[in-house]
DNA sequence: ACAAAAGTGTTTCTCCTACACCCATGT
DNA sequence: ACATGGGTGTAGGAGAAACACTTTTGT
């Protein structure tokens, strides 16, 4: 008998993390944050920001209050994971949580706050993390590098506009494996999805590259477009 | 202030079923069943079978419990598709649902008890039905036939045996458009995850087609396997 | 001038599509 | 014999991968 008594099902939501940060081999890596528990069960471990359901709020606005409230952040992308809910996954009570998985504009999150309770990490290395979150951020790591390969969601860790290189070190980074230029470019101007600024990015030694932003509004029909996922807006 | 005093948050569990029953243009129709309500809110209305969350119930349990509750069937294939839980989908209380999608043998759900409260229906013209339902089996069908074409669930509407011509007509069905049978024949043995039985089908007025068997444990890596969908054998 | 990355051109390979054609059975 | 679907062969086209080559900047 793992529950006392009587004690209703509780409902969380939390929220894995994603940013980048310059890595060693030239190459970017993916950073989360977490927070440490102060309360039992599990009290010290680290684990993913989140919190109970207020009754009267949506499930995605509370994934995005808690967001802000780890990081200071606001989401460029923000979509449910899962719903994890194994009836012996927290020790005490029944506890079902609601998993959403976001992306946040890395040069935003780098100058993100920490403290003695919020710590970022990188995600491919995780601590041993509280309850059975290890393995949450282990899928959310899964859909994202299988999502990156079919829609345009790697742009959400860039700011308004961005060159090609930088577009094609985020996939470098999340596929772990260098990709083309020369094919990379066509793919990304064949989805139809990026215009050019007309603006080019001076300053480097060698021959400045053109810059463009991403827009949303093209090409695609209505049908190959997926429910439920939520694009928002540099707020 | 749409919500009673302080009443909790509640949790429900749904499932959309899919099976396949022969259609006008001699290709087979997606079927599922719903249920009448029988209590407020929307008492009398149609709705997808589904209850409560037992608190010591696993949530794959509470999906396969209701749908073999409503059909008298175990499910083929069972997976999570995606939690709903806006504030005001339901007019008392804040529900949260956290809702399945099955496939069911379709010759076994031809079999299936239907009665005054449960009745099958074409998955592509539903009546209106409760809360947010219409939208969740628009989803869940939207996910059906995205995920055909880069999986092999195809065969969860079919027997332990089966020839190509049959698995190709459940393609059709849930593509709702006509494949190529050389073509796809070559790639279903491509895939790597039939067997031929050495057996034939007798009885028709041509050669005898081979007879197939489903074959998990073939040829993909781990790699690129998905976490948490679960294939459950024939019970 | 030269290094370095931007950007273009081109060949090759692979997979998918369309469709011609032969095979084996029941009537 | 012949109709019917089972099953094989193959040519053509679209797109991905590999890589040579030209362009434009800072030093």
């Amino acid at each position: 008998m793992p529950h006392q008594l009587d004690a209703p099902t509780r409902l969380a939501v939390s929220t894995v993390i994603f940013t980048l940060r310059p890595g060693a081999a030239g190459r970017a890596v993916l950073w989360t944050p977490l927070v440490r528990r102060t309360r039992e069960p599990q009290l010290g471990l680290w684990a993913l920001p989140g919190g109970w359901l207020p009754v009267n709020e949506e499930l995605e606005v509370a994934a995005a209050r808690t967001l802000r409230a780890t990081t200071g952040l606001a989401p460029k992308y923000l979509e449910q994971l899962y719903t994890f809910g194994e009836v012996n996954r927290s020790p005490d009570a029944r506890v079902v949580s609601v998993v959403y998985w976001a992306l946040v504009q890395s040069d935003e999150a780098a100058r993100a706050a920490a403290g003695p309770n919020v710590r970022w990490v990188p995600a491919d290395t995780l601590p041993g993390l509280a309850f059975d979150h290890n393995r949450i951020v282990e899928y959310a790591l899964w859909r994202l590098r299988t999502k990156v390969e079919y829609t345009e969601i790697a742009h959400a860790f860039l700011g308004g506009t961005f060159t090609l290189a930088e577009l094609r070190e985020v996939y470098e980074a999340v596929l772990q494996r260098s990709l083309d230029p020369a094919n990379f470019r066509r793919t990304m101007i064949a989805s139809g999805r990026l215009r050019e600024t007309g603006e080019f990015q001076a300053g480097a030694a060698h021959r400045p590259p053109k810059l463009y932003r991403y827009d949303p509004s093209a090409t695609r029909t209505a049908d190959d477009r997926e429910p439920f996922q939520s694009e928002r807006p540099a707020s």
